[in-house]
DNA sequence: TTAACCAACCTGTATTACCAATTAATGAAA
DNA sequence: TTTCATTAATTGGTAATACAGGTTGGTTAA
């Protein structure tokens, strides 16, 4: 199950929270409106006041609520999108957020890159070709150190940090890694050659075609991204067939034994 | 200042929860590491164990830290963002990665502003235009409310936030609030004009130009810093030329005086 | 000696009851 | 009609208490 969203959680402020999250959704509380009084939503949800407080402060933090002292807890409108908690990003915003970066530094990096990084880059690759010859898998240890290579080119630090900092929320995305390796399972060898032609680009020293090089090998793992995560969710749909499935049959049984 | 950071916020949660951020980052509780119980947190910030679960449950909510009931509230491994140290980035960095990040923004925008975001936009550029007549040439809030609204309206939380962030550590650079000054008092209107060019192209939806004309905008914005910061270093050296010449003189004052 | 078990203790969970501070509405007075 | 004090309603915050799950360390049995 989900670490987070499930609401079989056994803290009950956040049971509260989503019921309320729910109901704001549903237009229950309209956007802009008050809130009924703590006192009334703690007998409606039958928890005490302190637990709706604590369900009205995760609303607030996830910036759904605003509460005014003394005048009530109000919906708001426009969700504040102060959430910059990673672990909500989606898959595909850390992508595309990748893909612009990314791709911008790869341009800047045509002008920038060493001798010296060439050869490092070269070295990644040989790595990750070498990992893909392996069946390791797994890994993307050369990988990010190839992305790595063209951000320091750039020598510009904020860019340098934005763009390890992607990486490092992405390699705690597990929807990422999946699709990750089952780009590189089903087609390894296309990836080791999206590399090499921003490599070739890069020692062109063509920006342009850098940047188009990098966008392609983006629009690839975005590719693979939606298709792992329909997999997944015809999987989970087989998986709820299933059960039912199962649950009918069973059910059938205990007639049969009556 | 900010209607979610400051630390004058009233409600005591926010305070706590503020405190107990800092020590996060500070490392005084270590990623990974068990946090003091409730009770003795309690003592430690004098408020009432209630308030510090509120305090809890908010850093909870923005996925600082992770409770586990019966044993104890931990810290979460976070991002490093606050790894990188932005004070000896330099002015010209900043603006670059601005340029990168903020263009693609840009072309991302022209196909997902909402006629309401338009709207915003437009009052952004009047009150720009209003700061620039009326001389008051030191703010800079409208001229990031326009930025910011772009940024939003792309609905990809992490580049939204990497915008806020290169905002963030810029408004502490005084040599870019320097430049900003002598771009607004020296060509103000055209100011204006650029930002116009960059909503026109975004009105048309067409991403191209509007690119382009938020890259010719941070163009501008970057010779006025180059500007700027050679004037300043000629000044520097002067300063330097007069400081040795009045020491020279004070020596020969010296001299003449025994 | 080692492994399993169990009980005491620690920690978060949740409630009740109470009072304080703030805001919004009310109504009286100018 | 406006202004200002009063009052009601609402959130803010605390204290004390009981409870449930987890951890720990010692005891017991193998």
């Amino acid at each position: 199950m989900s670490k987070t969203g499930s609401s079989g959680n056994k803290r009950t402020y956040r049971k509260v929270a989503q019921k309320m999250l729910a109901a704001l959704d549903s237009g229950e509380f309209p956007a802009g409106a008050r809130l009924p009084p703590e006192r009334e939503l703690s007998e409606r949800y039958g928890v005490s006041r302190p637990t709706i407080r604590e369900a009205i402060i995760a609303l607030e933090v996830m910036g759904r609520v605003e509460v005014q002292t003394g005048s009530g807890v109000y919906a708001l409108k426009v969700f504040k999108t102060n959430s910059d908690n990673p672990r909500d990003y989606s898959p595909f915003e850390i992508t595309e957020a990748r893909v612009l970066v990314e791709s911008e530094a790869a341009a800047l990096a045509a002008s920038t890159l060493t001798d010296e990084q060439f050869t490092e880059l070269e070295a990644a690759l040989e790595e990750m070709s070498q990992e893909n010859e392996s069946g390791n898998l797994t890994s993307e240890v050369a990988d990010r150190k190839f992305h790595a290579i063209i951000a320091e080119s750039t020598q510009n630090r904020p860019l340098i940090n934005i763009i390890r900092h992607l990486w490092d929320i992405q390699e705690n995305l597990p929807d990422i890694r999946m699709a990750h390796q089952s780009v590189c399972k089903t087609d390894g060898e296309r990836r080791i050659a999206e590399h090499q032609a921003i490599l070739d680009a890069l020692k062109a020293r063509d920006a342009h075609t850098a940047r188009v090089a990098m966008r392609n090998h983006f629009a690839r793992s975005m590719d693979a991204l939606h298709a792992t995560t329909e997999q997944r969710a015809v999987e989970e749909i087989q998986r709820q067939l299933n059960a039912r499935r199962e649950r009918f049959s069973l059910n059938r049984i205990q007639y049969a034994a009556e």
